[in-house]
DNA sequence: TGTCAACACGAAAACGTTTTCGCAACCTGT
DNA sequence: ACAGGTTGCGAAAACGTTTTCGTGTTGACA
């Protein structure tokens, strides 16, 4: 159980001073080669390595990007911090993780806890109570500090940074238009509640997919679930006492839900009824039949929001009020739950 | 854009040195209450908050933890992490998260980075291409450095240190007794290639369960998978060309695929053909038939791993070679791929 | 031989903390 | 009035780096 050796260690043993060694591994032109040399093998063979803390506190730079997210245990999550980690590791940052449990409060400790040394920068996306309260105290603050921000999908324009999303709008207006020219006529929607962000554009992009077509919105073909974990039952409802014959959901889980609704009431999907979903994730991949669901891609966003963190971080120019929102694509994977449009 | 204050500042401002800053914001009976009070009133109109990284570098604890994973993306792994953070959360610690992506090379870098000062110690399930090459040279260095190491699911003996895994071989042993049971004759098995430690126990705990019926094991039933991303073909064959009432697979993704594969032969699940999994995630809920499968609780095995690991870094008693191992219980969770047992 | 540059290296500051120790100034009791 | 004990505070070391600046030794050159 050998301790890490430390520039002192080396020096000590090879009776030189501390800024001897530091130069010699870092081949300065200061030293001579032969000390140098013998500086450099001596630190080899101890396996010598600087200590980050260390360099991070003379730096002022950690090298370490902070992550807070609602959750990880989330498909399109755990595809954003995949991207984030590969472009980060990549530059030679690493990521710390820590997750809201959409809980304001825990948003806030996360931040703070991260915001004094521990990281440069943050990528986030706002847990569902912020939004709710419409609170960033917490975010303008780290950013006053000088501490780049850049947010993800779940985004506000309360706050001036850096941002990378998808067009929700525009995006769940073609999934329903592509519905419409199929000529569906009564299309439910699934969604949640309005505060949160990337609900209530998919909404609006529902809304105004309709009324491009003339077609009346029935507010009865519209639920907004608030409590996720116990949709099953108020989705059946929408489905058992209204005549629909195509379902749009804001999220996978809503999809499948619907399907499965659809199935114990004797529904054939996608024959008498086509169903698409919103992320493209196991479910939409492996639930049967498998759903055909607007694909947005986790893996590109949080590579795209990894490199305007790590760009800002790195031009020292402080441009700042010069914030860019970056929108990544968006594409319907066509899957079983529509008939061939 | 205020940069952060420090106690020097503070110190200055207030025109005392900066061991009563300190001091006062420590509480120390040290100092006159008048001072104390001032200071502290001071600091808390400016917001200060200690540096983490000047405490990390005096105190040589960062209060972090380490997770090197093969992957993100995956469910499992995923309520793994969450676990971790969840507890470490609570006693103070933040989780910096690597992934592997299943290399060797990246499990050695990324052990290499984080083993210079930036944790306290690892939590790690090894990648595949490090269980093949049987290598474990990095994780015993840095063990041998004095930096805890626990290992979760993914483990090896040969190397000592703490482990939290379930009973795989126990687990598939009494999946398949289960089959068995139900009076299936002709059980296949859907698994990894040996070299994948968890793969290879629960193919052991197959095998093991039909010689303790006096079955025959029909080699032409157990089906290895190298490239888990082309699994298909190989599935159908295995369903297509022989006589099978059952299947145990030793992951969701074979489990999904071979119900698949039946479906798309007419046959039914679970009439004409059982199947059970393993691992509870996303797929097995929300496939159709929805899936028997073994539930192996990655929240918990997290939150185990993450005590250990706490236990271990706060109690300086340095008592080496008192490793443990942790069995996680796992359960059958009964789902409409197997009949009524 | 004296001067000046080149060379090779060391001392010290800095990053932001905590903590040990020392040292004044004051107070107490005789 | 003086020994001894509080009280309140500051200096400095330490954690492990990097870097600036100084400085002593050499060699060359006039």
């Amino acid at each position: 159980m050998k301790r890490k050796v430390t520039l002192k260690q080396i020096a000590k043993e090879l009776d030189v001073s501390i800024s001897t060694v530091s130069k010699s591994l870092r081949d300065s032109s200061e030293i001579s080669e032969d000390t140098r040399l013998k500086v450099q093998a001596f630190a080899k063979l101890y396996n010598y390595k600087p200590n980050l803390i260390a360099l991070s506190l003379k730096n002022r730079k950690t090298k370490t990007i902070g992550i807070i997210i609602p959750e990880i245990v989330h498909h399109f999550f755990a595809t954003v911090i995949s991207g984030i980690e590969h472009v980060a590791n990549e530059k030679g940052y690493n990521v710390i993780v820590t997750l809201s449990d959409e809980s304001f409060d825990k948003e806030v400790i996360n931040m703070d806890m991260l915001a004094n040394g521990s990281i440069d920068g943050f990528i986030m996306s706002l847990s569902k109570e912020t939004q709710l309260r419409k609170d960033f105290h917490h975010i303008t603050e780290v950013i006053n500090q000088g501490m780049p921000v850049v947010m993800f999908d779940r985004v506000t324009n309360d706050i001036l940074c850096d941002k990378v999303i998808i067009d929700d709008n525009l995006a769940a207006f073609e999934a329903v238009q592509k519905l419409i020219d199929a000529n569906f006529k009564h299309i439910a929607l699934i969604t949640t509640v309005d505060y949160v962000s990337v609900g209530k554009l998919r909404t609006d992009g529902y809304v105004k997919a309709l009324k491009a077509n003339n077609m009346e919105v029935d507010s009865n073909l519209i639920l907004k679930i608030e409590d996720i974990d116990n949709c099953t039952e108020q989705i059946e409802n929408l489905i058992n006492n209204n005549k629909i014959d195509a379902v749009f959901a804001v999220n996978e889980l809503f999809a499948v839900t619907a399907i499965k609704a659809a199935k114990k009431r004797g529904i054939i999907v996608p024959d008498d009824m086509a169903v698409i979903g919103f992320t493209d994730g196991i479910i939409s991949k492996y639930s049967s039949p498998s759903i055909t669901t607007v694909g947005q891609n986790g893996i590109e966003m949080g590579g795209k929001a990894a490199q305007m963190l790590i760009d800002r971080l790195e031009t020292e120019l402080e441009e700042e009020e010069h914030y860019k929102t970056e929108v990544i694509e968006t594409h319907l994977v066509i899957r079983e739950s529509t008939p061939t449009l």
